[in-house]
RNA sequence: GCUGAAAUAGCUCAGUCGGUAGAGCACUUCACUCGUAAUGAAGGGGUCGUGGGUUCGAGUCCCAUUUUCAGCUCCA
């Protein structure tokens, strides 16, 4: 049997052997700290016994795949303190996450005493140092098993596998749970975890099933990487735009206004105002769209139409009682039809299409009460919806354009490597939830899928998150913390032109469907406000700041000169203000920069006899003093070329 | 919607056993007229989220409600 390491060496051995006897053989020292093994690409328990020939790597703790099972364990030895702090408590899931780990149980809620009191309970455990050892046992005696130990939920996982399996468990000095592995070979492994925070969780994540409680925590290899971690999470806040975006007086909320309704500020307003201007010309003048501005409501006949009364009724604002009154409105959840309905008003010839419609707009969507969380997830918000009707065959090269588009006001505002691709695919399982034939949507899905490689865009593919008319790209970003929002879509629609009874004319005088392309070029506002936010950290580009210079005359005495100096900027389009306050200018600086304006324009006396201007900015710090006519021309050209310029890195003290 | 936590000055927070509401920053005024990250002094500012209840007396205890946060589910 031949083994090949990582490094290249092949080994010989004459029998069968564990992953864990070859790592002893390799070497002592890498034993004590492995985890698990990755044989012919697959991660395997250390225990694998290997019979033929196979490509090995002992994975350390210092592996991907090494960490989370030092976090797998570590959740097992949670479940252990729970069982001895709380006997009483029912053991539900437990896996590693990105983040560190978790596992569910039935109990009370968790304070944070009891999850100090465990955390207490889990070091005793691993300085026990028990062996984790793995067994297994045919399904039906497994089901037994777990229901003599009184663990329900535990049966319900098992009855779940397959009829014929053996069900693997891990026994860790007496404490049995049910698991797949890897794990560590002993407690012991664990060297630096925390247990972060608890909450509710659904069994099964459904609302209907039993409610359980979550522990989260997280492990490191070392206590300093956990520290750091912690840090990191700690100062993560900071860039939270819930916090951020409200200190900087970018947006508030109004208890008495409500939930999901943010109230952007003049700072936040005139960011939003920017991109939205920028969004708007651009589309219109370099991408050949058409401008509509449709109404924020409609009767709900539209909505019995378009499908929505019945199947998305609940997410909507509706007005009126369809008994009582004559009619009932809605404001709208989408633009689709209303644009649908500016196609049809006239009739079209094959010569007018592509028809390219887009328009800023406000949409309202009635979110579950626990869902609003600042920008991002809210009840009413503007996007950039557009929809292309086109004829089949221009179908392919509207929807690389609508891709090249959205991937152009990325890159714009530096954050096209921050997100992901996703091809959002049809489940072929689940044939009810979609219209249309499988051949239809096998093939444009591979329409979009070589648009996507055509277009040099990395991208991975999910089934069943495609719309019900249709497969999509979506373009997701994660926020500080994680959580991966959707920021654009783009969708391929063949199929509802037909619901809304739409054609053109052909060649021959014949009445045609179109397909249809529903699409954003820079989704949400609202979000990508929150999103700009937390990756500039505040710090917009200079084309975005609502305040792109602020001129700090040294005494009052240059108020005059500084306003000078201000209103030929202010000619040329610049936004900037004054600081005519009588402070010194160590305390205006200090403002200045904590609001985090790019420019600061400092005057006195040297300055005003010889007609200069002294520039200090976040990106060199003092620049000197300079002629403003070549400063008006440097800061115009960088707001018009959208110039993202690198940020000094100095000491920020607050 | 569900589970938990929270709400005190514009902001960050303190407020003990139920007994007259506090600090720092910010704001206003005055003095200083200043050269690259905090000048000094004085002053104003609160129905303690809202509505009930218990009590001689409630920021503090109880109930309801609104909003915010964390998480689940859902979603742009």
């Amino acid at each position: 049997m031949k083994i090949t390491l990582k490094d290249g060496s092949v080994k010989e051995y004459a029998q069968a052997m564990s992953a864990y006897d070859i790592a002893l053989d390799i070497s002592e020292g890498l034993a004590r700290v492995a985890c698990a093994a990755e044989i012919n690409g697959e991660v395997k328990d250390l225990r694998t016994m290997i019979t033929e020939d196979a490509e090995l790597s002992i994975l350390t703790a210092n592996d991907a795949e090494g960490i989370r099972t030092v976090r797998h364990t570590c959740s097992h030895v949670l479940a252990e303190a729970v069982k001895r702090v709380f006997p009483d408590a029912k053991l539900a899931i437990g896996p590693s996450i990105d983040t560190g780990f978790y596992y569910d149980f039935e109990h009370a809620p968790f304070s944070r005493e009891d999850l100090d009191k465990l955390e207490a309970e889990m070091k005793k455990i691993i300085k026990e140092g028990h062996k984790l050892e793995k067994f297994t046992l045919p399904r039906a005696e497994a089901i037994k098993f777990m229901e003599e130990k009184g663990e329900p939920y535990k049966v319900e996982l098992i009855e779940d596998l397959p009829e014929d399996s053996e069900i693997s468990f891990y026994d860790q000095g007496g404490f049995v749970d049910l698991c797949a592995g890897p794990h560590l070979m002993n407690t012991k492994g664990i060297k630096a975890f925390k247990l972060t925070s608890s909450s509710m969780a659904y069994w099964r994540g459904d609302s209907n099933k039993a409610q359980l409680q979550r522990i989260y925590g997280t492990a490191f290899n070392k206590k300093e990487e956990l520290e750091e971690y912690l840090a990191y999470w700690e100062n993560v806040k900071n860039r939270d735009h819930n916090k951020l975006g409200r200190e900087m007086e970018l947006f508030t909320t109004v208890d008495v206004i409500g939930q999901g309704l943010p109230l952007l500020m003049p700072k936040g307003a005139k960011i939003i105002q920017t991109l939205q201007r920028w969004i708007e010309d651009l589309e219109d003048n370099e991408w050949g769209y058409m401008r509509t501005k449709t109404p924020l409501m409609a009767k709900s006949d539209l909505y019995k139409i378009s499908g929505h009364w019945d199947h998305y009724k609940e997410g909507m604002f509706v007005f009126g009682d369809e008994e009582k009154d004559k009619e009932v409105f809605a404001l709208r959840p989408m633009t689709c039809p209303f644009q649908y309905y500016v196609y049809k008003a006239s009739q079209k010839s094959y010569r007018d299409l592509p028809c390219r419609y887009s328009e800023t707009s406000t949409l309202f969507r009635n979110e579950d009460s626990g869902e609003m969380h600042g920008l991002t997830r809210v009840r009413q918000f503007t996007i950039s919806e557009g929809h292309l009707i086109v004829r089949p065959d221009q179908m392919v090269e509207e929807f690389k354009g609508c891709l090249a588009l959205a991937k152009y006001c990325l890159e714009t505002l530096g954050v096209n490597d921050d997100v992901t691709y996703r091809l959002s695919k049809w489940d072929p399982n689940n044939k009810e939830k979609y219209i249309g034939e499988p051949e239809v949507w096998e093939e444009t899905q591979n329409h979009i899928r070589n648009i996507l490689k055509e277009l040099e865009i990395p991208f991975y593919e999910a089934e069943g998150e495609a719309a019900f008319y249709g497969p999509k790209v979506d373009i997701n970003a994660k926020n500080v913390y994680g959580k991966e929002d959707t920021m654009i879509t783009i969708q391929w629609d063949a199929l509802l032109a037909e619901q809304f009874d739409m054609y053109y004319i052909d060649q021959n005088g014949d009445k045609v469907r179109p397909y249809i392309i529903h699409r954003t070029s820079m989704g949400c506002y609202e979000r990508t406000l929150a999103w700009l936010t937390e990756k500039y950290e505040g710090k917009f580009p200079t084309w975005l700041c609502p305040e792109q210079v602020r001129v700090l005359p040294i005494s009052e005495k240059y108020s005059e000169y500084a306003n000078k100096v201000a209103a030929e900027m202010k000619k040329n389009g610049i936004r900037v203000t004054v600081d005519e306050r009588s402070e010194k200018i160590g305390y205006k600086i200090r403002e200045t920069r904590l609001a985090k304006v790019p420019y600061m324009v400092v005057v006195g006396q040297k300055e005003e006899e010889e007609n200069l201007i002294s520039v200090r900015s976040r990106f060199l710090g003092d620049e000197g003093q300079k002629e403003l006519k070549t400063f008006i021309a440097d800061i115009c050209e960088e707001i018009r070329t959208k110039e993202i310029r690198k940020e000094q890195v100095a000491e920020e003290t607050k």
